[in-house]
DNA sequence: CGGGGTTCCTGGCCGC
DNA sequence: TGCGGCCAGGAACCCC
């Protein structure tokens, strides 16, 4: 499941092949999801930049080619003609025979052309809350973003709203680190500064880790995560916690896995 | 417009 | 061994 640490692994492993290139020919799979690939071809790419989850490749005719990796998404550089693979759902070719390539497995991911900055076909994207580690993300604004409903805590993170990039796996790890109830739904101040600040470690350190493989993920080069060795709770469900030793909880939150520790993060 | 439900997808896994 | 059923889940989409 790609999520800000994976999409700018990926995002720093394309950057030197793609920028600075173009492409001479695309295909893609007939889907609305996947057809507007071909509308890439033409301009030089200027940037490969990242909004939360959102790749976003700056064409030279003032246009992006957006991409979202959706829950399997693969979006890799490769040098020399690759094998045919059934899951591929778009690629692009270059002039010197170089491909970049999208194969997505269960179709979750999206591609647009759209024109720079105009998200507005992508509504998550155009009503993206800030990057975490932008100054502007202070904790008194993260504080109010995480009170400004009475959903569920998690499910105001995985919104998109209060802060971008974050999904199930790093939700869950960083209310872990913070102590905070992942169903509680409203948030003292001082609890929500130590879950900003556990959410810039966990998302800082598994960036360090290129991101967590539990299955599909790779990075812009084809190469595993290595985050999955450092996981505290995702996936641990009746593991003991790391902090006191009882065993961790697990329950759909939300239509979402959820799993914490009910001793360490006790409701408040 | 916030919130809640539904849909998209298919490999992997479980139980019989 | 084979197969039906279920699960994983981000974001678009629709409705109230």
């Amino acid at each position: 499941m790609p999520e800000l640490p994976e999409v700018e692994t990926v995002r720093r492993t394309l950057e030197p092949h793609v920028v600075g290139r173009s492409f001479v020919d695309a295909w893609a799979h007939p889907s609305s999801k996947f057809a507007p690939a071909v509308e890439a071809v033409g301009p030089v790419v200027d940037a490969a930049r990242r909004r939360g989850k959102y790749l976003l490749f700056d064409l030279d005719d003032r246009r992006e080619l957006v991409v979202h990796l959706g829950m399997t998404g693969q979006l890799t550089w490769h040098d020399e003609p690759v094998d045919d693979d059934p899951y591929v759902r778009a690629w692009w070719r270059t002039a010197d025979g170089a491909m970049l390539r999208f194969r997505d497995v269960r179709r979750f991911g999206r591609l647009a052309v759209v024109d720079e900055g105009a998200y507005s076909s992508l509504p998550t994207l155009h009503h993206l809350g800030p990057e975490p580690f932008d100054d502007q993300l202070t904790d008194e604004v993260f504080w109010r973003a995480l009170n400004s409903s009475s959903r569920h805590l998690k499910t105001k993170l995985l919104s998109q709203r209060p802060i971008a990039g974050v999904g199930n796996i790093y939700a869950d790890e960083a209310c872990w680190i913070a102590q905070v109830a992942p169903g509680d739904r409203r948030i003292s101040r001082p609890r929500a500064a130590a879950l900003l600040a556990a959410l810039r470690d966990v998302l800082g350190t598994a960036i360090e880790h290129g991101g967590t493989t539990l299955r599909d993920y790779r990075t812009g080069d084809g190469d595993l995560g290595g985050h999955q060795h450092h996981l505290w709770c995702y996936g641990r469900g009746g593991e003991p916690c790391a902090r006191c030793g009882q065993p961790l909880s697990s329950r759909v939150l939300d239509a979402r896995t959820t799993t914490w520790c009910r001793s360490c993060q006790p409701r408040r």
